[in-house]
DNA sequence: AGCACGCCGACT
DNA sequence: GTCGGCGTGCTC
């Protein structure tokens, strides 16, 4: 009795298979499915007498029997199975789906040979162990306030919050939570992940350099997206087979196979990129707590702007908070002083003005001392628009209703929604006006415009220089352009570090994780636009970014000045950045989550989307529309209707791309068992939907459970 | 999701 | 006359 991928189709549960020998559950096998032959998971036994009768459509003398099981690889554990069963149910998808998408591609995709070869080497190469020495403890000297939280943490079960600003040495406490766990208990493993690929790099050095001299090199694996298909078997085969005591990776790690798993530490878990966005929409933050409590694995949160839904969890038990908060406030070293906010107020200075003089002054002072400044623009490209004036054209998309980001550097415009990208016209492709403008400003543009405004302004001069009278400013640009090919973040990356850069402009990517040690002063170009945004987790975005680029600032000892962040905005006395102005996240939190308990938004109330996409609006919207009366059908329709709140179909934000036309409907209610209740009861209805006339020409559908943008 | 079957346009 | 487009339907 098995289970495998067809995917999102009416076969949603295990499928049937006869079999002579009796496979554990857990056991992978190989079955056949229509024409070809597939990997499969063995959900459950069933007797010979039940088989033909469980779901009445198949006879138990049509069972076609499975062609045998992978060697060498253990059975699924029942914590993983379980894992997997919670994901499917909760985030609305089949058992199957899920359960294949968590294995290595290559596991499905290996000849049995193949798979076996590939086993045996492993086995092989593995032998000459390195002797491990239990007992020896981390050497480091720990600060008073991680040596508070550890010892919270080895006496309470959690799970934990650890509220850590950026240089309190979070990462330093995750290294010996997981060292303490090693050196204890001798074959247990370690779950660590990082919202981000760009992340594993360099904290996989950090744990190689502490880890792999004591453990051995194997002791250490990653999982990602960004890895091999044969690396990603390998590390999937040393978690599984326990070889490995330690797993770094992206949300994906979530579902290795961890036999001894006892600690699971999520970084920076406010990260959006810990919910995946396509197949299973799993928050990958929750359901590490949720893996925790199943596997009795420790789980640790940590952030310096947790999301709103974990600081509401972590509030005091006696209001109902689930989750321990470990508080480090303090950054370590002789830049203990956290950065001072200055905010400059855009209605008294020059209209149109990109830089404002007080902030270019600043960076300016910043050159002459030899000190580096970083410029935050969190949209890449040179304008988001081409605009002509004389008739009005812009860059539209083609395939998307969007607009077409002219990029200089290759004078293209492009689509960053369908990727749809063409040379830039010579004139205005509707009227032949030769003049067309970019509108408004990306990270491009701004580089070119600093370095127009630098251009007067030389640096002190090296020892040997070609320029008596000093050298002119160095720019560099970072954002996902300039580091799409490989080796190219690291090599930027290190010309900052190596000082070889005084002006580093980029997106929110510079944001993240990366220490500048000689950065002074981080400037925030045009943070308003999430102040009165729609979306209502766009404040909680935009502080929780800022709070980081702030934490990029200054964590040299050996500068003296102090370091400054400077925000240019409209509405300077926002208690936003009233609050960022003090560091002071907990009272944005307290703000922010009353605003929330007032309008009765998560957490305060849960959600969940339905999307539709189809060549016209109309077909999405009508499928949305007819699920939505269809769900009146329900048994149960009477009791949940009183705690259900189903909102009428609306286009996506960004209605169109690539040509296809995209709707959606928020399901709402105050209990998440309520919600979860009706969308399970939902999912029969929504299938069958799509078979009747309201279903016709519908592309896809998909149930977004907790999302993170509306 | 794959992979079939099935009915209409430009090529050796 | 075929090769091949992707629309609908099935997989224990």
């Amino acid at each position: 009795m098995l289970v495998h991928t067809p995917a999102h189709s009416h076969l949603s549960g295990p499928l049937t298979y006869s079999s002579e020998q009796v496979f554990a559950a857990g056991t992978l096998v190989r079955v056949p499915l229509g024409k070809r032959e597939v990997l499969g998971l063995v959900w459950d036994q069933q007797s010979d007498q039940t088989a033909a009768s469980s779901d009445g459509t198949v006879s138990s003398g049509k069972l076609k029997p499975i062609v045998g099981e992978l060697d060498g690889i253990a059975p699924l554990a029942i914590a993983w199975r379980q894992l997997v069963a919670f994901a499917a149910g909760y985030y609305q998808r089949s058992l199957g789906e899920v359960a294949l998408a968590a294995l290595p591609p290559q596991l499905r995709e290996l000849s049995t040979l193949q798979l076996a070869r590939r086993i045996k080497r492993r086995v092989k190469s593995i032998d000459p162990e390195l002797p491990s020495c239990p007992g020896v403890f981390d050497p480091l000297v720990l600060t008073p306030e991680q040596q508070l939280a550890i010892a919270r943490f080895n006496l309470d079960r959690g799970p934990f919050l650890l509220f850590g600003s950026t240089g309190s040495g979070k990462t330093e406490v995750y290294l010996h939570l997981v060292q303490q766990l090693l050196a204890t208990d001798s074959n247990s493993q370690a779950l660590v992940m990082v919202p981000e690929i760009n992340l594993t790099p360099q904290l996989e050095s950090r744990f190689r350099a502490r880890f792999v001299p004591q453990f051995g090199d194997h002791a250490l694996v990653s999982m990602h997206s960004g890895m091999t298909p044969a690396q990603r078997l390998k590390s999937w085969l040393a978690a599984h087979s326990g070889k490995a005591r330690i797993v770094l990776g992206t949300r994906m790690a979530i579902f290795a196979s961890l036999p001894a798993l006892k600690l699971i530490v999520v970084d920076e878990e406010h990260d959006p990129s810990y919910k995946s966005q396509e197949g299973a929409r799993y928050s990958a933050r929750d359901l590490a707590v949720y893996r925790g409590r199943l596997e009795g694995a420790k789980v640790v949160l940590g952030s310096a702007t947790p999301s709103l839904e974990s600081w509401h969890h972590s509030r005091p038990i006696s209001e109902g908070g689930r989750y321990v908060r470990l508080q480090m406030p303090s950054r370590i070293g002789a830049d203990a002083a956290l950065p001072l906010v200055r905010r400059v107020d855009m209605n008294h200075q020059p209209k149109k003005c990109v830089i404002s003089p007080p902030m270019l002054d600043a960076m300016v002072q910043r050159v002459a001392r030899g000190e580096q400044s970083l410029v935050f623009l969190n949209r890449r490209g040179y304008a988001p628009v081409l605009h002509c004036a004389d008739c009005d054209w812009k860059s539209e998309c083609p395939h998307c209703s969007a607009y077409r980001v002219f990029h200089k550097i290759d004078r293209t415009l492009r689509c960053h929604h369908c990727g749809y990208t063409e040379r830039v016209p010579r004139a205005c492709p509707a009227c032949g006006n030769p003049d067309i403008a970019p509108m408004g400003r990306g990270t491009e543009r701004l580089e070119e415009h600093l370095a127009e405004l630098l251009a007067g302004v030389r640096r002190p001069n090296s020892i040997s220089s070609q320029w008596p009278e000093g050298e002119p400013v160095r720019i560099i640009r970072i954002d996902a352009d300039s580091t799409r090919h490989k080796g190219e973040l690291e090599a930027q990356l290190a010309r900052v570090h190596a000082g070889d850069v005084d002006v580093l402009v980029g997106t929110q990517m510079i944001a993240k994780g990366h220490d500048f040690r000689r950065i002074t002063l981080v400037a925030a170009i045009n943070p308003d636009g999430a102040l009165y945004s729609s979306d209502f987790r766009a404040s909680e975005r935009l502080f929780g970014l800022l709070m980081q680029a702030a934490g990029r600032a200054g964590r040299d000892a050996t500068i003296g000045s102090p370091s400054e962040m400077w925000l240019q905005t409209f509405h300077p006395n926002h208690p936003l950045f009233e609050a960022l102005k003090r560091h002071d996240y907990p009272a944005f939190a307290e703000a922010e989550l009353e605003q929330r308990r007032q309008a009765a938004m998560p957490p305060f109330s849960f959600q969940a989307l339905v999307r539709a996409e189809a060549r016209t609006q109309d077909v999405a919207q009508g499928f949305l529309t007819a699920a939505s009366r269809n769900s009146a059908t329900l048994a149960q329709a009477e009791q949940l209707t009183l705690l259900i709140t189903i909102y009428p179909p609306v286009p996506m934000t960004v209605q169109r791309v690539a040509n296809v036309e995209r709707a959606q409907m928020l399901i709402e209610s105050v209990s998440r068992t309520a919600l979860q209740n009706f969308l399970s009861a939902w999912q029969g209805i929504l299938h069958a939907t799509r078979t009747q006339s309201e279903g016709r020409g519908l592309l896809r559908w998909a149930i977004d459970v907790d999302p993170l943008t509306i």
